[in-house]
DNA sequence: TTGACATGCAACCATTTAGTTGCATAATCT
DNA sequence: AGATTATGCAACTAAATGGTTGCATGTCAA
């Protein structure tokens, strides 16, 4: 899980992310288009996803495909963050609490 | 957007909200007493979690106190993640088809 | 009021990260 | 076969990150 988050954390990579979601199956070169960086830093930052297993890689000659592998990020969301979010409306009462709680001392 | 899948990216601070989650509201010391590091660098890490809104802080005389705050974990969740869960059956499709497009080559 | 406790601030350090440049290799096209 | 194209690999650099130590400050309690 640590690897998806750590993966997630630059926005370059996201961003790669929310370009395949665009369309699926890009090359490299394809992924490099519309970026500033350099097809090496590209490659680097396609690593990491492919480690956090977010992007899966077909060869198809000299041609390296790259698809998106959503089920990492459901994982993420099963395992940790549903579990935070279901908890907003107890959180914000805790925090009331903690207000109210303070106010007492100093009145 | 960014500052909060940063935050999310160290699993030392995604055990501190953990810890939050168990019992929100603790102060500084409470939240150093089961870790490794030192204070200094549990606060460093608070920091972060504040400055992406995922902690909100009272203070109470000498004690600060910790509140989670769930709303910028339900908005990466809104805005990022759900986007590219929604598409899981799709991307897995996508790849089928480029599965085949290659063995079609190769034939 | 003095001592203990909760926290902050600053300087420093090692490692990781995000990027670069330069060169090598393999597939494709003419 | 030769040129072009798609990619990989390695070495290097600057900046960010995660941690430390040492000392300062403010609050509480005896």
């Amino acid at each position: 899980m640590d690897e998806v988050f750590k993966a997630l954390a630059d926005s370059s990579r996201r961003q790669l992310l929310d370009r395949l979601y665009d369309s699926n199956g890009q090359t490299l070169s394809e992924l490099c288009e519309h970026l500033v960086m350099t097809r090496q830093a590209v490659t680097k930052h396609l690593r990491l996803l492919e480690r956090a297993n977010l992007v899966v890689i077909l060869w198809h000659g000299r041609e390296k495909l790259h698809y998106l592998n959503p089920v990492p990020l459901r994982q993420i969301s099963e395992r940790w963050i549903d579990k935070h979010q279901r908890r907003i409306p107890r959180a914000l009462s805790e925090l009331e609490e903690g207000l109210e709680m303070i106010d007492l001392k100093k009145a």
